[in-house]
DNA sequence: CTTGACCCTGGAGTATGGTCCAGACCCATA
DNA sequence: TATGGGTCTGGACCATACTCCAGGGTCAAG
């Protein structure tokens, strides 16, 4: 797959794609022929890896920590107990932003009911749920 | 309060926090003595305010966004039928941040079972989860 | 009314995450 | 081998989100 293709299957923009490859964060082959200024070949693993990299975006990991993450877990490809072991890492962190998303949609909520019933009690605040 | 208490309440620098009020995601009172130089005073509500900016910022909004739904918010308070209808909003951007997360998680969550149990079938793709 | 701790404004500087070219190179087709 | 559509590199430029002053104002205590 070109450069296009791989614009189109993931969404990015062609600038978009080579600022995360001279990021590291994608890491495509060359073809061996024309020298250095080679085509770059991608294939589904980078499509997979295009994805998850949006998705961690969007949830508010910068490009450094994503880059960080992905060479970790490219070192440890070859012993699969260090491999699982990141993965477990990025488990947890995940775990920890599910927390505070549900933490500040039980905020959201008490506070919807306080508004509908008419305020019986007390506001409540965002301290009783994100410390 | 003044701003040195409110950053040490908040964990934000004064800097950030003249930062964010230039924005009008803050909008401390005023001291009414002291001409265009007058001290800025915080309460509570305040708090919960930064609070609620460092949540929504870890969660992957940008500041524009967050102060946009801020400033929907104030202008819908004296409404509560239109308050109400804002946190529903609000509620439901987060709940697709919840099933965001939720995929990666599951995604993650295959692909360590896959590893730990030794490729018995194909590598799971991001693909499956994440549209 | 002076001193010292704290506060304000405006502007310059920095890091991140792109975006937009110009000029040159690659390569299948005619 | 010429031509045209696609690709590469390097560098300038932009918006966002801070960060760091300098120069000056505020105010309680003595």
């Amino acid at each position: 797959m070109l450069i296009s293709e791989f614009a189109k299957a993931t969404g990015l923009t062609q600038d978009t794609i080579r600022f995360y490859i001279g990021k590291g964060l994608l890491k495509p082959r060359r073809s061996e022929k024309g020298g250095s200024n080679a085509y770059q070949i991608f294939n589904e693993d980078d499509v997979t890896a295009a994805r998850m990299i949006r998705l961690q975006q969007s949830l508010g990991y910068t490009l450094r920590e994503i880059s960080a993450l992905n060479d970790e877990y490219r070192k440890g490809m070859r012993s699969p107990k260090r491999t699982a072991q990141i993965m477990r890492t990025q488990i947890g962190k995940l775990e920890e932003k599910q927390a505070q998303v549900e933490n500040a949609l039980a905020f959201l909520r008490d506070k919807l009911q306080w508004i509908e019933a008419g305020k019986p009690g007390d506001t409540p605040r965002l301290n009783d749920y994100y410390c």
